[in-house]
DNA sequence: GTCTATAGCGGGATAGAC
DNA sequence: GTCTATCCCGCTATAGAC
């Protein structure tokens, strides 16, 4: 193993692990089993769960942010970059059993360690950001009624894309996401066929 | 104590420490210390933790059916069930650093015991379709564009109310619930002022 | 119905050999 | 960088006295 795949076997399936049963129900046990080291090793990595925790959060921010470079370097207008967020937010419910990180996190947000509750909400504030700037040049460009704010925009499809993986995942329904997506694209573009959505099929 | 008494008592703070940091972030000691007794006294109202989970949201769909039942009582129209649907999920994120249970629930979903997960979807069910048949009236009465479905607009209202209760708490703004409770509003009635939520000053 | 006492496990974490 | 061995703790749970 070249350095730092351990490392990052770990993170991979302690995100896994996360993404499908929440923080503090998943142990250094199950990665030691899962990746065939032993529990010690982990702590060499990471001394303590709130470190890896914290580290998952940055991975998700770093990631996060070479995915929005990307938009910028391909000149994507504010609707390729919507279109891109939702099929994103398909992609999450697709990988069976896992919702988004986000969504985890902020359900789970007073039992965690005091250093990934900050770490996530900057991680957070991020990711809402984005969506303000994005929908703002949208509304420059006519794509919504000019009505609402860019904010009230953002906090509505933030909470309802976390919402409807959470729902859809627990009742086993993920045709229940996708008419989430649909309805919020319809409600808030003045031509929702300027947004193309995966079909229901998938997942 | 009258008989009765403890056990109340502990499903009390359970459905408190469930809401504030999730099922398997508190234990029966959290319990035991906080109301005096000791854990074994747990055990002998409730065998296993399964068991008090599942008692917490036996009774949360109890709560839920007698709220409707008070509805049905009053004669209230569609609207009126709404604004108080509505106004319900206000007083949730009032309850200062509490989420709603619904949430909590499925975003720890693949953790919880099995006869959790079974009480929760049909808890999940018994609100969906509360939702749906009263949207369905009101769409009769001209509330709403008639070309949605009400599941489609119920699964909207249910994921974007849980996602933003969750987001407002973590990221310690109360005003973005609200704003999402209000955009919700406006985009699906045809009448927005027919149902008046409460200011964002309470919080 | 509540107690004391304890079993038994699994959690996070550390020391020190290799 | 990974191992063995071990610590200490908190967890759920049970037995049995009162």
């Amino acid at each position: 193993m070249s350095p730092g795949d351990t490392r990052t076997a770990i993170l991979d399936l302690a995100e896994e692990l996360l993404r499908t049963r929440s923080f503090n129900s998943f142990s250094y046990q199950d990665i030691a089993a899962e990746i065939g080291i032993r529990k010690a090793s982990i702590h060499y990595h990471f001394p303590g769960k709130e470190d890896l925790g914290v580290a998952l959060i940055e991975r998700f921010r770093l990631r996060a942010g070479a995915w929005a470079s990307r938009m910028v370097e391909r000149n994507a207008t504010p609707a390729e970059k919507l279109e891109a967020y939702f099929q994103a937010q398909f992609e999450i419910l697709r990988d069976e059993g896992k919702i988004c990180a986000q969504g985890i996190l902020s359900a789970e947000f007073n039992a965690l360690p005091e250093r990934m509750k900050e770490s996530y909400m900057e991680f957070l504030e991020e990711q809402q950001q984005w969506l303000v700037r994005v929908l703002g040049k949208g509304q420059e460009l006519g794509l919504f009624a000019d009505d609402r704010t860019p904010e009230e925009l953002a906090a509505l499809i933030q909470s309802a894309m976390q919402g409807s993986l959470q729902i859809a995942r627990a009742s086993g329904r993920p045709e229940r996401f996708q008419a989430v997506a649909e309805e919020l694209v319809r409600r808030i573009f003045t031509a929702p066929e300027t947004v193309s959505l995966p079909d229901a099929a998938a997942s």
